[in-house]
DNA sequence: TGAGGGCTCTGCAACGATGCAGACATAGTG
DNA sequence: CACTATGTCTGCATCGTTGCAGAGCCCTCA
């Protein structure tokens, strides 16, 4: 089962453990002849290094984790893969474990037996753990927290503006002409700090127009997925005044609320237009293609990396907030208007 | 910046190194007074075990790699999950990798400085290594493999009937009355295996039905996205006679072909009929949403973190072919039924 | 010829944890 | 009271690797 060891080269060799770890590394100079006579020995042997050992010896594992609420929430997939790309050109791996957007699920990592300190740094994006609870528990690992916002500055966080990108969408409705405009995803409570940012932004927009917002036009969603997506646009479409737009708290939502409107025999744009958060490859897709707001994930995924890894290597500059760019990504659901399909 | 280890605790407890590993795991039996003396160290010191330390010694990590082309790709974000899912389920955490394809990172995986042996076992779906170059290199670490079929049994591996599965999907269609059924994602070389079977299915339910293949019907893709699908579905458009049904040999392809035919104003599945594979979440929000063959991803995940759990705790049976369920199910883009919206 | 300097190569200790065998003290037994 | 059984606790060796210091050896040059 185990494999040869350094010892086992080195007997059949005939050298010393010291030499047969040199010649694996490339180390220090070594003859021709040895090195020849050691490398058959290796080959033989077919000999693997224990990283583990390595690992244990140089304090190191040239591993991250990165901990996302959901996988298979077309947003983290496409976040994990940027940050498994961006770790790999700095010579990490990636551990990837999902929460379900479980509160305790995520405490775990910071509870004692967790596998944390197994990993050189931690990419987090937590849905229910607060920062206060993140810094009480003195963690030892360097934290990078993705996404959601966090008032205290106690770490590296990397995120867009969400003020300015709900702004932004939201106007881009106004500006169509559009008068009432509905909000999906609202989170009025304590972890729900990334939507309520959005909200701000929604409420922002109006303002900024002169306009009123109609309450009954925000519709709070325990979750983003198109399931919750589709029962806020049914709920709007019960309204006396239905709306004639959506701006939604991210790409799942509205294509659960477009699937709604289709259903219900309305046409988008025309009736409704709909805008959403996060550019996943479905809105390339979906028919009518979204109209959404553009996080530069591979930025974000860069960044994550590169902080983490400043951090790892020890560089104690303070907490940083980074922020990433975004910009408005124009498609059917608003302007009825056909982008080229990518070919 | 390192943490306090056994042997800080130890000194401040006044106790031997080996106690304090006692109390830390809950081993042999430690007098109330010392637990509490120990326990107050440990607290003190926020003492976290070196997992790393302990995996060298215990010989194993605790650790599987799942390696998958795309993350990004819903099917494989999907599976993700359930792997994770079941490997957390019996206390593995999973190391998640992507080769985007590419064979040489796939081989990577093989060579000698790969961080393979980083991890107790491998779930590997591999798009370009053959199970013969798998085997060449002998190596140490349990594999089991997902999705490919390979030949020579030389691996456990865990897959769905790919070939009655394409077969049932064509007779669908067939079966609705349709004379002209395209298929897409056809790979005719060394590396295409799945896709050929797919298409094996797909001439043996032609056959079945007494039905001739028009072979400009099948229309090869060099990848499985949504882009490549809406290229094949231009492609047989361009045909002078056109397709009256699709099967597409995963949901990706088939939303591409979708958009295509919406975007060229017929109407799915009146003019044109249209059947995945992988039923991805997508496909059940799309419009309109997807007819598919849907594999038991949950129990493919967990036959095979089984498996490869089995091979880790040494048990030498021999490479098994593991068949896992799938089935049809049908929605509106073949009879244009309307299913509830799940809510 | 002998000191000094490179070049190779080696052995010991250590990373932080656990397995094992045994030391010591106390309790139980005839 | 001697002897064994039991219950606690400890120290040493070890997992497989690398850092460090130094041992030989050969060559050069004064």
């Amino acid at each position: 089962m185990a494999g040869p060891t350094l010892r086992d080269v080195a007997k059949r060799a005939n050298v010393s453990i010291r030499t047969v770890s040199n010649v694996v590394n490339g180390y220090a100079p070594v003859s021709d002849e040895l090195r020849a006579r050691v490398q058959a020995a290796l080959d033989e042997l077919d000999y693997r290094p224990n990283l583990i050992a390595r690992n244990l010896k140089q304090g190191r594992s040239g591993m991250i984790a990165l901990v996302v609420p959901e996988l298979d929430v077309p947003y983290f997939a496409e976040l994990a893969r940027e940050v498994i790309t961006a770790a790999r050109a700095r010579g990490y791996v990636v551990m990837v474990d999902q929460t379900d957007g479980d509160g305790e699920r995520e405490r775990e990592l910071l509870g004692r037996d967790s596998r944390a300190t197994m990993f050189d740094g931690l990419l987090l994006s937590p849905l229910s753990v607060s920062a206060e609870e993140l810094r009480a528990r003195g963690n030892r690992v360097p934290i990078v927290l993705l996404g959601e916002h966090i008032f205290n500055g106690s770490f590296h966080h990397v995120a867009i503006d969400n003020v300015a990108a709900a702004r932004e969408a939201t106007a881009h409705l106004l500006g169509l002409g559009r008068r009432r405009v509905a909000a999906i995803g609202d989170q009025p409570y304590a972890t729900g700090e990334t939507a309520q940012l959005r909200t701000s932004g929604y409420r922002q927009a109006h303002v900024r127009e002169g306009l009123e917002v109609d309450e009954r036009l925000i519709v709070p969603t325990p979750r983003f997925h198109r399931r919750q997506g589709a029962a806020a646009m049914e709920q709007l479409l019960a309204l006396p005044e239905p709306p004639d737009a959506v701006f939604c708290y991210n790409d799942l939502l509205a294509l659960g609320a477009m699937r709604v409107l289709t259903r219900a025999g309305l046409r988008v744009p025309d009736d409704v237009a709909v805008v959403g958060m996060d550019d996943i490859e479905e809105g390339q897709y979906s028919t009518p293609s979204l109209t959404t707001i553009a996080p530069d994930k591979k930025e974000i995924a860069r960044m994550a990396v590169d902080v983490l890894m400043e951090s790892i290597s020890g560089a104690a500059r303070p907490p940083a907030e980074i922020v990433v760019p975004h910009r408005l990504i124009v498609r059917e659901s608003t302007t009825g208007q056909v982008p080229a399909i990518p070919s």
